[in-house]
DNA sequence: GCCGGAAGCC
DNA sequence: GGCTTCCGGC
């Protein structure tokens, strides 16, 4: 069955109205084009789009230092996710294995002794969506960072030095004019000296910043923060997805909706770097450059709105049971539905919501996992995975039941 | 709750 | 490649 994804759950994004104008996090992070490699939304996407919503603040918001932010709903959020993937078997333990194995990758970390709390790297989310930043052969931001270097990669200091070697690489916008004079145009307490801390995000790299978050400058890091630029996380931006499979590829991302590159890269980027543009070429992000993020701004801009709907009719924050009668069926439904008890294509839904009855559903517990375990240890031949009804997922849903 | 291995899917 | 699913362990 279709998954009925449509269009975009998560558009026009109401500005809250205690959000500062003119600060905003920054358009590029919404946009598909900042997952390379990956035509699907990636869900560090999917949490931006979440944490820059109003709407989705009792469900997940930032909070604490730069970049931090709490899963206020786990299970809620899980479930959005799932249905943006059109997998509405999704939960929150298999939403945050995705978010693990971006530790790896430094998108993100976890901030330890807080539950469900988790920090952006946004040194690393600079780097995957700037690839115009020859950042990889420069000395700014880390060389070792993601070349398998070791030594507390993440620590490195960014110095101005390094700033200013990388920027006279930057590819001309054909103006002629180096776009780090331009930086150094920009008036500022120093004069013609890049400051380092203009650019919090890429001096707060995880583990731990190149200096304290207090000392990053005149820029508060508790909430509301104040962040230069136009870069703030707790803002709402534009941003414009679509993963939805069912919707022809070329409806995604009109041709034009990037004309350039490097200026789009260059306007989205918040004031320093949009400023490096000439006046009228600051696409899009132009108005949250030097004029400030006038509201709404919308990465829908030469393209339509889309939405990603449930597959159920009806507001988005539905009750936990509430999940998706027959979404697309998967693996998963075609071995529910042979599974006894089960019927195909209820899903979570009635399999939290519902509780499955717990006890004694399937009967294969006991005996099926010992062969499981043998296999684990590399004592038996293909994996096998366990039905729902098992030990580990009669522990799991009871966990669910628990926190519904 | 959180972690990371492993296998599978797309 | 980026998850999704499932798991054992802590």
């Amino acid at each position: 069955m279709d998954c009925n994804c449509v269009s975009d759950l998560l558009l026009t994004p109401p500005v809250p109205a205690l959000w500062t104008p003119g600060i905003a996090f920054p358009d590029w992070a919404y946009k598909p084009e900042s997952s390379p490699g990956s035509r699907q939304i990636q869900l560090w996407h999917f949490i931006l789009e979440l944490l820059q919503k109003e709407e989705y603040q009792s469900v997940i918001s930032w909070q604490g230092e730069y970049g931090e932010f709490v899963i206020k709903d786990p299970d809620e959020v899980a479930k959005l996710w799932g249905l943006r993937k059109c997998k509405p078997h999704m939960n929150y333990d298999k939403l945050s294995r995705a978010l693990r194995y971006y530790y790896n990758k430094r998108i993100l970390h976890k901030t330890k002794g807080k539950r469900f709390t988790y920090k952006f790297n946004f040194s690393k989310v600079v780097l995957v969506n700037y690839p115009l930043l020859d950042m990889a052969s420069s000395p700014f931001l880390l060389q070792n960072h993601f070349n398998g270097g070791s030594a507390a990669p993440d620590c490195s200091p960014v110095t101005p030095e390094a700033l200013q070697s990388l920027f006279p690489r930057l590819p001309e916008s054909g103006r002629g004019t180096s776009l780090f004079d331009r930086v150094a145009t920009v008036p500022g307490p120093e004069g013609d000296k890049l400051r380092l801390d203009t650019f919090p995000f890429l001096s707060s790299a995880a583990p731990c910043y190149s200096k304290p978050p207090s000392l990053l400058g005149p820029y508060p890091r508790n909430p509301p923060f104040d962040y230069p630029w136009g870069f703030n996380p707790y803002l709402s931006g534009a941003f414009s997805l679509n993963n939805c499979p069912k919707l022809p590829p070329g409806s995604l991302y009109p041709s034009h909706f990037y004309p350039n590159p490097l200026q789009t890269s260059l306007g989205q980027l918040p004031h320093p770097f949009s400023s490096l543009l000439p006046p009228g070429e600051v696409a899009g992000g132009g108005q949250r450059g030097a004029a400030g993020q006038t509201g709404v701004t919308n990465g829908t801009a030469g393209g339509q709105p889309r939405l990603c709907l449930p597959p159920y009719p009806g507001a988005l924050s539905l009750g936990r049971t509430d999940i998706v009668n027959g979404g697309s069926v998967g693996e998963r439904e075609r071995r529910e539905s042979n599974t006894p008890g089960t019927e195909p294509g209820l899903g979570l839904g009635l399999g939290l919501g519902l509780g499955l009855g717990g006890m004694g559903l399937g009967g294969v517990a006991g005996g099926a996992t010992e062969p499981i375990r043998a296999a684990r240890r590399g004592e038996a031949g293909p994996r096998v995975r366990l039905r729902p009804g098992d030990h580990r997922s009669e522990r799991l849903q009871l966990r669910q039941r628990q926190r519904a």
